[in-house]
DNA sequence: GCCGTTTTCGGCCCGACTGTTTTCAGTCG
């Protein structure tokens, strides 16, 4: 799939013609085409072939004729004469906070600024501060953000930003008392994006002024960096920039649709509202004559012509259009979630005892569980061997006599070995109730071969984490999700959601594309202790963002259920 | 550069905040 490498080389274009002061509304277009490109589940080589280009929104004559030169020459010859006369580092120079495309033309022009040394340099001699248009305050605040896209990435994990979230709004919600009436997480963080950027909370107040102030004295605040009528900015001591946006009760429903976005979501919907006579901004939604409505967020989809649309499924990816026809999907929920069947004990690398995590998932309120700890190929885990594995089975056995109203699974996470065999023969898998496939090793070794063929292995349930990737340490393997898709939905195999934060592997955009093509889905935490379980809200996030109904998951099944599948299936 | 049941030209989402300016440009979301 090369659409990703496309939509990477328009961000860049964008970034270019901005930087040199290009038309806004064409800037836009670049940017619009690499947002759909990235979000497109079909291949686009696929499309080209098909003569089915002009069909993906965004993309018009021009748009076509660079990506033909790109499917064609493995280059975009637009792109390589934007290359001429721009500082050498201007994409990083652009990723610094308060230092924009218009900032980085002047500072090149003027004082020659090619790379962040140049910057650095400039700030430091006093140069940047004489230029027309800076001052101290800016260039401060430049110089700032220099100093931050050195030492930390701008985008957090979930794990973090829900976590900082909840302190967040108990904080608040202690100090403030009855003066805040509701609050509530917006943006990325709202809509379950794995990483978020920026932590944007909503509070409903009839006092902003006062619940501002007091956000703005939390212990943990180290900076200030923005304090207004409505919002305050915050850097906290783990450098994590929190802002809080003060909302009267009547435009609380509005600004927390506005807020929430995505930017492609709301740019859709304002263009929706336009076309009808209809206008809408943070403080409510209003024709001709004011205002209509804004209370509740309903009221902007209702009086568009749509039912409500969850926020994980607001990023322009065809939730207006279904929400407009009423065929929006009734994504699954947490409370769906039957089981969770990825857990690990002290028979390889988990932290609890089979029968201690047992009593703990039990008390989550699944109605059953599987243990699948790792094979003896996984040594660095304490894989279990054959021996092992049949005691476990034993101890699982005995234990599922306690419970009347749960069950425990005996299963295996089996290494898929370089040669694409398993680590167990099947005689020993066929007495399993539950087999997870992974790979665990030698990723450079022909990963989608091998993934292939553990699921035509008959006593596969699940392949697990397929992509391999770790969001903030490394890229997946070089699978071809297609083909493993493809084969998964003949053989029947199910493809792991990993619910654990660095993973979140299958991705929501891969979830899509599965159940698209009828494959099934099983969400899992791979727990190795108690505090683990409960990223399984990850992992059902991922899925409602991959457009996951109830019935593409199969842990949403009841026991019987989930039995007989497996019986079918092998 | 895209797009079209008012349009093949003339629109394109909208506002807060900041810092610079003396009415506005740049950045951000």
């Amino acid at each position: 799939m090369k659409n990703q490498e496309i939509a990477e080389i328009f961000t860049r274009m964008a970034d270019i013609l901005e930087f040199k002061g290009e038309n806004a509304f064409k800037v836009n277009a670049y940017r619009k085409a690499a947002r759909v490109l990235t979000d497109l589940t079909a291949d686009i080589e696929d499309l080209y072939n098909n003569k089915q280009l002009g069909e993906i929104p965004g993309i018009g004559q021009a748009l076509q004729g660079k990506i033909e030169d790109y499917l064609l020459h493995n280059r975009i010859s637009q792109y390589d004469a934007l290359l001429n006369d721009i500082p050498k580092e201007l994409f990083s120079l652009l990723s610094i906070p308060n230092f924009g495309p218009r900032t980085a033309a002047l500072a090149y022009q003027k004082l020659g600024v090619q790379t962040l040394a140049d910057l650095e340099k400039v700030i430091q001699n006093g140069d940047l501060v004489k230029l027309p248009g800076m001052g101290e305050k800016k260039v401060d605040k430049i110089h700032r953000g220099l100093e931050l896209i050195k030492v930390s990435q701008t985008r957090i994990s979930i794990a973090v930003a829900q976590s900082i979230i909840d302190q967040v709004i108990s904080w608040l919600g202690e100090k403030a008392g009855t003066q805040i009436t509701r609050i509530t997480a917006a943006g990325s963080a709202r809509r379950g994006k794995e990483t978020v950027h920026g932590i944007d909370i909503l509070a409903e107040t009839p006092d902003g002024a006062a619940v501002l102030q007091l956000f703005t004295q939390m212990p943990n605040v180290t900076e200030i960096t923005g304090a207004g009528d409505t919002k305050a900015s915050v850097i906290l001591e783990n450098r994590y920039q929190v802002d809080l946006r003060a909302i009267p009760a009547a435009s609380y429903g509005a600004a927390l649709q506005y807020f929430t976005g995505s930017q492609a979501h709301n740019i859709k919907l304002r263009g929706i509202a336009r076309d009808r006579g209809l206008k809408i901004n943070e403080y409510g939604i209003f024709n001709e004559h004011g205002k209509i409505g804004g209370e509740q967020e309903e009221d902007i989809y209702r009086l568009l012509g749509m039912p409500w649309i969850e926020p994980e499924l607001r990023e322009d990816r065809g939730e207006i259009e279904a929400a407009l026809q009423n065929r929006l999907p009734h994504l699954v929920t947490l409370d769906d979630i039957k089981a969770d069947l990825h857990i690990h004990s002290t028979y390889s690398d988990g932290q609890l005892s089979v029968a201690e995590m047992a009593e703990t998932i039990r008390s989550l309120g699944y109605q059953y569980m599987a243990f699948c700890d790792h094979s003896r190929s996984a040594f660095y885990a304490n894989g279990l061997d054959e021996n092992r594995l049949l005691q476990q089975l034993e101890e699982i056995r005995r234990l599922n006599e306690r419970y009347s109203d749960f069950a425990i699974l005996a299963g295996t996470e089996t290494d898929i070995l370089p040669d694409g065999s398993l680590d167990f023969p099947d005689h020993i898998l066929k007495k399993l109730d539950f087999v997870i496939a992974s790979i665990h090793s030698a990723f450079e070794t022909d990963p989608t071969g091998r993934t292939i063929a553990a699921m035509k292995n008959p006593y596969v349930d699940v392949i697990g984490h397929p992509t391999g990737r770790l969001i903030s340490r490394r890229e997946g393997f070089a699978l071809d999700i297609d083909r493993v898709i493809a084969v998964a939905a003949e053989t029947g195999t199910a493809l792991e959601i990993n619910s654990y934060w660095d993973r979140l592997d299958l991705s929501d955009l891969h979830v899509k594309r599965a159940i698209e093509q009828g494959v099934k889905i099983c969400i899992n935490t791979d727990s190795h202790q108690a505090a683990h379980l409960t990223m399984m809200e990850f992992g059902v996030a991922t899925a409602r963002r991959g457009w996951a109904e109830c019935k593409d998951i199969i842990n949403t099944l009841p026991l019987e259920q989930f039995r007989a599948r497996q019986k079918r299936n092998r």
